[in-house]
DNA sequence: TTTTCACACGAAAACGTTGTAATGACCACC
DNA sequence: GGTGGTCATTACAACGTTTTCGTGTGAAAA
């Protein structure tokens, strides 16, 4: 077990000082062109490798993006923390992942201990818990702190930092309108609890889609789930107690849950039921019959968060107030548990 | 924006020296308890967190854990690194998850970036394209530099270091028994190529489970599936051309596409046709109906890695050659689409 | 009074880099 | 023979810690 190699090293076997290595290896024209080949070849043979810390701690930057998701288990999520790594690759930074748990605590806990030097900035979306809290005090110290934030998705107005979000209230709109194109008169709407912000949003959606289209809410239609694992008995109980022939829900899960009962009690999609959900996941697309959704198109908004926070990171930091909120769009996957219009 | 603190800072307004503030922070019994309160008591005003980078540097470890995957839009791996992220924090590590997205070149350029002080030691599972090449010099490589490495899954056997698997041959095997048990009499395999190492083991016991009990393996039954993503014709192919009362999968995601396929052509299931699937998913969990599958563990498989990976890491570096492979359990997670028995 | 010792603290090196300023050698010019 | 100017190289400080090894003071022991 050969140990690491160090600029040292070589410069002691290759009986010049330090920065002479350093500079060769550099390339910097200060140095011999002579000097220059023979250390760079010495390095090569011995394989160095500058060690990261080191440079981390000389110029405060450490190439590491450090990014706090709820959930990992979440299809979204990961699809959007995929799209941050491509573009962080791109531009010589890793992704630290931490993971909230959708605990307010942890969510605390894994800032402070990743602003300590581990990372040059945050990508984050907010816990259920702090959402439901709203105490942001974390997100502002790290922002005194001179720590640039992104916040995506599940995001705080009141927080003064760029964000990306897709717009929860248009998509529900289109893709209730979208029902009511195929047909559907009476549509029941699956949200969660008040506090997450886009089951709010959504819902908003939904109301707005059916007043703009001359139609009234009928409460008895929305459903607000707040045990997620436990959805069925409350989405049974829907059905028991009222008729409609669309199921507009705020995320898959719900979505295809709604479809199973349905088709237990031998309904048929679409022809007496419509389905559709927000989020298109595997499991919209591999469910029977496939779901119709909304597409929150994960990628591009991991992408343009890492685009916006390394854009800060390497403006010379001139910190101009100027926070933009970036909107990405939706867009209607059709499939099979819609009509065809 | 107050810059970040520094000991430095702290004693010079205090008026004493950087050594004593160092030691009255971690309460040496070096430093009078008056001067150790006064210091604890001012670094709490100014918010004082020590630099982990420099911390690092001082005692070369890093307290980070680099995890590399192949794909993170794949439930399997989200639910592992979940289970290491949990162990990971226990032990207070940080996990740096890194994508190699089945290439081959991402996972080299990955492991070198990262090995260079960014973390302690590895946890990975092997691209696609390195298990068809066979080429693992760069696991070599990281061992060589006394950089602990753990693979799971997806590992190679030639490699000197701990591991953590599940019995992909016994759960595979099981699976099918138990279909045979509940009266499936021509089972078909849905497979992948043979270079994954994964879907090799997985029909491997699919053919022992079958001579173990006296039947025989019909080729015709196996279908290796090499494109994931144009998987549907394969499937339909092998309805067309042979008949079968049971489908097992080497995931989760060709039991559900078969499943799709058997109800559009009007096939009952489990009655007619009985499925299961590996890896316990979102996907079979909320299939419909619901799908049979061999639970893999996934978040255990990760507190398992985790947990090997930091003993390594904490065990006073005498590397003692004796790497050891944990095999995780599998078990049936029986849902609805396979006959009671 | 001198020696010894505990006590509270500080100076400095180290971790591996980089960049600035300094050094020395050599040559050219007046 | 100074003065100036390249050129190649090196010393050193710095990044923020921790830790080893002093050091000076006062009090107890001789």
């Amino acid at each position: 077990m050969k140990k690491k190699v160090t600029i040292k090293q070589i410069a002691r076997e290759l009986d010049v000082s330090v920065s002479t290595v350093s500079k060769a290896l550099r390339d910097s024209k200060e140095i011999s062109l002579d000097t220059r080949q023979k250390v760079q070849a010495f390095a090569k043979l011995l394989n160095y490798r500058p060690n990261n810390i080191a440079i981390s701690l000389k110029n405060r930057k450490t190439k590491n993006i450090g990014v706090i998701i709820p959930e990992i288990v979440h299809h979204f999520f990961t699809t959007v923390i995929s799209g941050i790594e491509r573009e962080a690759n791109k531009a010589g930074y890793n992704v630290i992942v931490c993971l909230s748990d959708e605990s307010f605590d942890k969510e605390v806990i894994n800032m402070e201990t990743l602003a300590n030097g581990s990372i040059d900035g945050f990508i984050l979306s907010l816990s259920k818990e702090t959402q439901a809290k709203k105490d942001f005090h974390h997100l502002q110290e790290a922002i005194n702190q001179g720590m640039p934030l992104v916040m995506f998705d599940r995001i705080a107005e009141e927080i003064p930092c760029d964000k990306v979000v897709i717009d929860d209230v248009d998509g529900a709109s289109k893709a209730v309108k979208y029902m009511m194109k195929t047909g559907c008169k009476r549509i029941a709407l699956l949200s969660t609890v008040d506090y997450v912000s886009v089951g709010k949003l959504r819902t908003e959606g939904y109301v707005r889609a059916l007043e703009e289209s001359g139609g009234k809410v009928d409460e008895s239609l929305i459903l607000k789930i707040e045990d997620i694992d436990n959805c069925e008995k409350q989405i049974a109980e829907l059905f028991d107690r009222a008729g409609f022939d669309g199921v507009f829900a705020v995320n898959e899960l719900f979505a295809v849950t709604a479809m199973k009962e349905a088709q237990k009690r031998g309904y048929k999609i679409p022809e007496d039921i419509s389905f559709m959900g927000f989020t298109d996941g595997i499991l919209s697309k591999y469910a029977f019959p496939a779901l119709t959704t909304v597409a929150q198109h994960g990628p591009e908004m991991g992408e343009m968060a890492a685009k916006m926070l390394i854009q800060r990171l390497e403006s010379d930091e001139v910190d101009d107030e100027s926070y933009v909120t970036e909107v990405i769009r939706t867009s209607i996957t059709e499939r099979e548990s819609t009509k065809s219009n």
